[in-house]
DNA sequence: TTCAATAGTATCCTTTTGTATACTTTACCA
DNA sequence: TGGTAAAGTATACAAAAGGATACTATTGAA
C-alpha cells in the first residue's frame, strides 16, 4: 500500500508550528495583536535573543507574522500576525483544548 | 505580563506529535487499525528500523498507542492507537485541513 | 562623558534528531 | 544445510535545534 499524498500534508502544518516557541510567539501575537520585539522577549521568560530572532524570522518567511521596521533610535520593529497567519487559528485552538483537557493524564504515573 | 500557564498547554500536544514520522504513523494508524511492525514499515517508505522504533516506543510512553507482542517465531507485533490516543484525532483533523487548503499558498514563490 | 535602551549579530558549545549499516534470534521451508 | 522472515539492537556518524555569552550602533538623558 502506497502513502496517500494527502497524509503528508499534516506536516505541513506541523512544520510552521514547530519549534519551542512557536506556537507560544502565535498564540501571543493573536492575544495581544500586535507587539514589539522587547514586548515579546518580556513575555517569554527564558527565551534568549537568539531564538526569538530567529522564530520570528521563520515565522516571517513562512507569511505568518508580518514584521515592520520603524527607523528611529533606539528601534522600533513591531511583529504582528498576517491574514494568513491567522487561518492557523482551529489548529492552535484545537492544541490548546486538548493540551487543557488532559493536563492531569501526564500526573497519572506520580 | 506574565504568560499564562494555558498558553503552554499548547505544547503538551506539540510535544507529542513533533517527529518526522509520528504523525503520519498516528494517521495510518487511524485509518487502518491495528497494524504490524512491517506493516508500518512498508507504508512509511524511507523510514529506517531504528526511527520506526524510537517514533512507535515514544507514542507508546505516552499512552498514545499499544504495543502488543505474540510470542511467535518470527516474532509479531501489533500496533494500535490506544483511546486516548483517539482523542488527538482533532488536532490531526485540524492539521490536515490545513495543509490541504493551503497547500498553495507555498507555491507563490515559484 | 558616561550610561541606558532597542534590536539585533557573532561565536562557541551541547543536545536532540535523524541516517546508514551491520548484527541478532529462532523456527520453518526447500 | 542453508536461507529467509520479523522485529528488533548496536554502533557510528551527520545535521539541526537550542543555549550562553559577548558584542554592536546610535541617540538622548543624567
Amino acid at each position: 500500500m502506497e502513502i496517500e499524498p494527502e497524509l503528508c500534508r499534516v506536516e505541513d502544518a506541523l512544520g510552521i508550528l514547530v519549534g519551542k516557541w512557536k506556537p507560544i510567539i502565535l498564540l501571543h501575537l493573536l492575544k495581544e495583536g500586535t507587539q514589539r520585539f522587547s514586548e515579546l522577549k518580556r513575555s517569554l521568560p527564558g527565551i534568549t535573543q537568539k531564538m526569538l530572532t530567529k522564530q520570528l524570522r521563520e515565522l516571517e518567511e513562512e507569511d505568518i507574522i508580518e514584521r515592520v521596521v520603524y527607523p528611529q533610535v533606539p528601534p522600533k520593529v513591531e511583529y504582528s500576525i498576517t491574514e494568513y497567519g491567522k487561518t492557523l487559528e482551529p489548529i492552535l485552538h484545537a492544541m490548546h483544548e486538548w493540551g487543557t483537557k488532559h493536563m492531569l493524564h501526564k500526573r497519572k504515573n506520580y
